[in-house]
DNA sequence: ATAGAAATTATACGACCTTATAATTTCTAT
DNA sequence: ATAGAAATTATAAGGTCGTATAATTTCTAT
């Protein structure tokens, strides 16, 4: 991940990576077989462990649900997340999501984990404030694609706006389901 | 284009272009120079066609508010748009930008270009209909964000939600703003 | 028509790529 | 301690990459 970020999707490669991680060549093949096994599996530990950094943060976070999904928020727009850096790592991947069954195979997993966990997070906030949402799993969708959204206008250019605008846009945009924009 | 099409980032080569277009190698060289520089020109190519046949389906719709904003949102999923080969050129350029500061400066103009169109579209619907939006530049900013967050979504993983879902999820955001969720 | 400019091709060099194979070192169970 | 397994290294083959240079063809203005 580390060559990604300096070389981008150059950094890809095998040479690259032995370098950087201090062995030979041939001890990355021997272990991993192909390249893009190694690369898959680093999506999976990455994506993972940007999920359970959230899910920590959610759970640390006062039990309420609104408290829980601001934290949720915020963790999200905090420099563990929202670092150029970290969509420099993604976008690679994203580009091998496309043409690697292997690497899709992995992302829809990831993709479906995170979805979840925003449906217990809206569904709670509905329930405990008692507004509606139609269809739980796509405005979950929705809100995800929204940060996913926020996370590449701002790594991209960053001039854009602050972290802390995103954090408000998420919040209006809680604030229209609340008032019932998702109800139906 | 073609050739990013195919064979993702290993699409950009001037070897692979050559053979598409049917012409030798030294010709690219010969009239871009680096290669780097026939990609930042296909980007400005492709943003601005993009763009253009976004407004150019705005224009051709009604003129009211209310259907200019709905023409953009149903152009915005229309297969021209919401495709995975075209998502797939995208996040190519995407990788290239954030390591390259001519590919960054033509994305920051294209991405101004696209929110002050967005921003034109929200205003006018808020004057319309008399409703308010504190900060309309980020306001667009979000809008946008969403946009581009579903088409990254569904064409990463097309079986999470239809095309015609997207269209529902943007008209729900449209109806939080008209409610007042992004007054302030 | 033709000279000069522009466009295009042909060819080649050095660098980096993936992958494979054999040799070597390190570990581990007895 | 030591044999066998596992981990690691060393080395190499064959391919693609970007880019440069000279030769050739096509265009264009006179």
């Amino acid at each position: 991940m580390r060559c990604i970020v300096k070389h981008g999707n150059a950094g890809v490669s095998v040479r690259q990576i032995s370098a950087e991680a201090g062995v030979t060549q041939g001890l990355i093949t021997h272990h991993f077989g192909e390249i893009n096994e190694l690369v898959a599996y680093a999506f999976d530990i990455m994506s993972e462990g940007l999920l359970q950094a959230i899910i920590a943060a959610v759970d640390a976070a006062p039990p309420s649900p609104r408290e829980r999904l601001d934290a949720f928020i915020e963790t999200s727009f905090s420099p563990m997340l929202f670092d150029r850096d970290v969509l420099g790592v993604w976008v690679v991947f994203w580009g091998l999501i496309l043409h690697s069954p292997r690497m899709s195979a992995s992302q829809q997993g990831e993709y479906s984990s995170y979805v979840i966990t925003v449906e217990g997070l809206l569904s709670d906030l509905a329930n405990a404030e008692g507004f509606a949402i139609g269809n739980l799993r796509l405005t979950s969708i929705a809100f995800t694609a929204l940060l996913d959204g926020l996370w590449l206008a701002w790594c991209l250019n960053p001039a854009a706006f602050r972290p802390e605008d995103g954090i408000a846009l998420c919040r209006n945009w809680v604030e229209g389901m609340r008032r019932g924009a998702y109800a139906e």
